[in-house]
RNA sequence: GGGGGCAUAGCUCAGUUGGUUAGAGCGCUCGCUUCACAUGCGAGAGGUCGUAGGUUCGAGUCCCACUGUCCCUACCA
């Protein structure tokens, strides 16, 4: 094959994924002699567009796919996207608008037509953006949370839940939304600090000229009081408690009532109550039974409840209120006041705690299991601190609102007679009522939360209600992988749905990525426009390049920082790895390679297979403990420094040698390393090793489907390597001595060495030759015996004497030698008083203490010959 | 109010159950058109691991407090 010169993915990453895809490698089979091994993707908003986020969740999916697959497992990543109620809802609406049409000119039907349309112009967008990343997901089964199987794992689970009273529907105190028209849950609420005031108001009381004095955030609320609540403890107002109060502006009467949830240090010390439009009041309201009196309509006006302030939006009829107090002599002060407000997580509209009709899913009975199956290592959580997180939320949940006053999503499957009034729950749609048989059916208006849908994922797209036989075989499955962004959403979700409808946990793992930030630590968005297109980075860089940035140097659960400079460092290690390929299929073209098995090894090919060994070790092991970081810079090692700068340079002499068996030999080792560091990176580079492997000498197939390379003790040559990084300290040394004295690296130079070892290093005698630049290398005894002036150096097993007697600056030298000695006097102290500590000989693993003291014994030695050198000069 | 993260080289970050002389990338200095790669090669400089305690033979790593910073969560009107 002709490899161009630099790395250029363009070339092939496109090319590979169709036939990849056309090959069917994707496709994972239910196959009862491969141990199963799936992971459903988060799915992604159908009208979204790639962004980094999902990057990161697809890079870190398909290498351990890949990885799996590679060892032999049947491994699924099953793909899929999400119909995002909500978001996409907005969308169209918002386009809707551009014809100047709104939701009510066309009607449900209309609308739910454009919203088909919407998905199918817009649906395959994000599969085809997630392609380019090179995932291997089985497009076979690609699912949507709204596809027939979904939406009847939906019904299913409804009204199973309902049949077990685990679903109710009831008037409480949601979170509205008047930009979306919604209702939400408290999950997709966000609340920010923002600035606003305090009222304080005066209300009288009736019949006297006593008053109360009252504070709230949010004056246009008083029109639907019904009580002012004070703590029963409080002496301030024990006398007052059961008088009747004459609300401003309004007029009502209402009482002065007394209940332990106001708190006497705070503010004045009474309360208003306004039940229809605040969580506490209306839980006071209960208790007391006040009339609940909303005041405000879906769209954030006032109803015709607030009297004169009718039709009024929320904001003008709080000026107006405040007006109106004032002229009146209820308004008593304005006090600037930050606090918490709670905002859409969608429209960032401010939302309304809104009393309103809406289901809801009971969720203790829920949560209990869910909480279990953490604390019983069911379900494990990576990093572990995320399973805190978990419990914190779990344990003081709230019922979930599940209801949306949507169009867009799961209609909710119930219906009532508009003759009788009965209302049926069903999973199939009914003809007509089971109490009075009429006909004159209506389905619930309201469609569910996109996550009650989400909740069901890990099953519903594996055939559940039908216990299929990919349900049998893929669930439930093995990782769930997503930013910790979502556990509350999402993860938790399915964890008590899972739990509950399949009596078994949906994932054993679970494992959380944090926020891909921009180069300056801020969260990318819309408004800042600091937003990264993936796409544009795999045009410029290719996908591996993205794919490698994205996941080294990152701990999992950690936020990271996109950077040029990051995938610029990714795409370089791209290029080494291809010109290192280019190296090596160069040399072996027309040379026929024998098997590792059949050839002699030298010391630097036992030495680099020795590193290939523990490379694999540390690969498998950090893969099997998500650390894909740790992993993938394992390999930015050994590639980069063992393989390239090391082993390459080492087989150059034997490569441009005249022995032609040599020649050989060496290319069996250079294929050997190349092919299984290859397969280690695979996973994380999917493209690049692939367009390599195959043209590999007496390689055939695709390495998607190559055997993961295993551990082999056999291999690992220990003490050979180990004796051969000795020749490799030599090298250093002489470059080391040269560079000191600025010495040109082209200028050649004779070395001489006192060293225990002289069969390796006269078998190694040419790599010092070749790598430090050296003329010839003699064995000395020590110094003496050489006629010039020369520098030296003690490495570990050698003293390394150079002659480059007009190049030494004698101070210099001696200052060098001195910084040294320094150096090597300092470790020997670390290393005495480490083995004279009796705690640490007695009470530490002993191949430590041996370890120090072999340590010890080296310094010593090393120090005799400095010093020796020091005298000699 | 509750919970959590982070604090290691100029910058961005790794550092796996406590145990070699604390690492990488980028940046910086010096030197190299060495026939795979200048998207490169060689040699360097640069860190008392936020502060103060504690546990331990041994702490960047575990515990406590403090400081700074970011985030999540919560019904104080």
């Amino acid at each position: 094959m002709e490899m161009q010169k630099t790395y250029n993915p363009k070339d092939f990453e496109d090319r590979l994924y169709r036939e990849w895809m056309e090959r069917g490698y994707f496709h994972a089979e239910v196959d009862p002699a491969k141990v199963p091994f799936t992971i459903v993707i988060p799915p992604p908003n159908i009208t979204g567009q790639l962004h980094l986020g999902h990057a990161l969740d697809n890079t870190i999916i398909d290498a351990l796919i890949r990885f799996k697959r590679m060892q032999g497992y049947s491994a699924l990543y099953l793909p899929g996207c999400d119909h995002a109620s909500i978001a996409t809802e907005v969308k169209i609406v918002e386009e809707m608008k551009k014809e100047g049409l709104t939701k009510k000119d066309v009607g449900r039907e209309g609308f739910l037509e454009r919203a088909w349309q919407w998905k199918e112009k817009y649906g395959g967008r994000i599969v085809e953006q997630m392609k380019k990343m090179g995932v291997s997901c089985d497009w076979s089964r690609l699912a949507f949370t709204m596809d027939e199987n979904c939406s009847r794992a939906v019904r299913e689970v409804f009204v199973n839940l309902y049949r077990k009273g685990l679903i109710y529907r009831g008037d409480r105190i949601i979170n509205w939304c008047p930009g979306c028209k919604t209702a939400l849950s408290d999950a997709e609420v966000e609340y920010s600090e923002d600035a606003s005031y305090f009222w304080h108001l005066q209300y009288p009381v009736k019949g006297s000229d006593e008053f109360i004095v009252v504070a709230t955030t949010r004056p246009e609320t008083m029109l639907g009081d019904t009580a002012v609540a004070v703590n029963p403890n409080d002496a301030r107002y024990r006398d007052m408690v059961g008088k009747t109060l004459i609300l401003p502006l309004v007029g009502r009467e209402i009482p002065i009532i007394a209940d332990e949830y106001v708190d006497q240090e705070f503010g004045s010390g009474a309360v208003k109550i306004t039940p229809a439009h605040d969580p506490n009041d209306f839980e006071v309201g209960l208790r007391h039974n006040l009339p609940v009196i909303r005041v405000m309509n879906d769209d954030g006006t006032m109803n015709e409840n607030a009297g004169a302030y009718v039709g009024l939006d929320r904001y003008v009829a709080r000026e107006r209120v405040v007006e109106d107090l004032k002229a009146c002599g209820a308004l008593v002060k304005i006090e600037p006041h930050t606090h918490n407000v709670g905002h859409c997580y969608r429209c960032k509209s401010t939302v309304e705690p809104i009393v309103s009709k809406q289901w809801f899913v009971r969720m203790e009975p829920l949560a209990k299991p869910a909480i279990d199956a953490v604390a019983r290592n069911k379900i494990k959580f990576t990093p572990e601190r995320f399973s805190k997180i978990y419990y914190n939320w779990m344990e003081g949940i709230k019922d979930w609102c599940i209801s949306r006053q949507l169009w867009w999503g799961h209609r909710i499957p119930v219906w009532y007679c508009r003759d009788c009034g009965e209302m049926i729950v069903s999973k199939t749609d009914p003809t007509d009522c089971p109490r009075c048989h009429g006909r004159n059916l209506q389905q619930d208006e309201d469609v569910l939360d996109t996550w009650f849908s989400s909740a069901l994922w890990p099953f519903s797209t594996l055939g559940y209600p039908d216990k299929t036989d990919d349900f049998n075989y893929f669930y439930p499955t093995d990782v769930l992988s997503c930013g910790y962004d979502i556990i509350f959403f999402w993860v938790a979700r399915m964890i008590f749905s899972g739990i509950e409808h399949t009596k078994k946990v949906p994932f054993r793992d679970v494992l959380l990525h944090g926020i891909v930030r921009d180069e300056q630590g801020r969260k990318m968005s819309k408004s800042l426009g600091n937003g990264i297109d993936p796409l544009e980075v795999v045009e410029e860089y290719g996908a591996d390049s993205l794919r490698f940035s994205l996941i080294t140097g990152v701990a999992p659960g950690n936020d990271s920082r996109y950077s040029r400079g990051k995938v610029e460092a990714s795409r370089n290690f791209m290029n080494k790895i291809w010109n290192a390929s280019r190296f090596v299929l160069m040399n072996a073209e027309g040379v026929r390679i024998p098997p590792l098995a059949e050839i002699k090894l030298t010391a630097p090919d036992k030495w680099i297979i020795s590193k290939l060994e523990s490379c694999i070790k540390e690969v498998t092991l950090n893969m099997g403990k998500f650390e894909l970081g740790i992993a993938a810079g394992a390999l930015y090692d050994f590639l980069w420094s063992d393989f390239c700068d090391w082993y390459i340079e080492l087989c150059k002499s034997s490569l441009y040698g005249e022995d032609a068996d040599r020649k050989a030999a060496t290319l069996s080792v250079l294929c050997f390393v190349l092919e299984n560091a290859l397969k280690l990176l695979h996973p994380f580079v999917p493209f690049i090793t692939e367009e390599i492997y195959r043209n590999i000498p007496g390689v055939q197939g695709s390495i998607m489907v190559a055997d993961f390379p295993r551990y082999n003790a056999k291999l690992s040559y220990k003490k050979e390597a180990k004796a051969f990084e000795g020749v490799m300290d030599i090298i250093k040394a002489v470059r080391n001595m040269k560079t000191a004295v600025n010495c040109p690296p082209a200028k050649k130079v004779k070395v001489y060495l006192s060293t225990a070892n002289r069969r390796l290093i006269s078998a190694n005698a040419n790599a010092i030759a070749k790598l430090a630049g050296a003329s010839a290398v003699d064995f000395v005894e020590s110094s003496a015996e050489i006629a010039e002036k020369t520098m030296s150096q003690v490495t570990e097993g050698s003293t390394v004497f150079v002659p480059l007697g007009e190049l030494v600056d004698l101070a210099k030298e001696k200052e060098r030698l001195a910084k040294e000695l320094e150096r090597i006097v300092g470790e020997i102290g670390r290393a005495e008083s480490k083995l004279n500590n009796r705690g640490f000989t007695d009470k530490a693993p002993k191949n430590l203490v041996e370890a120090e003291r072999e340590k010890l014994e080296k310094f010593l030695e090393m120090k005799k010959k400095v010093e020796n050198q020091i005298r000699e000069l």
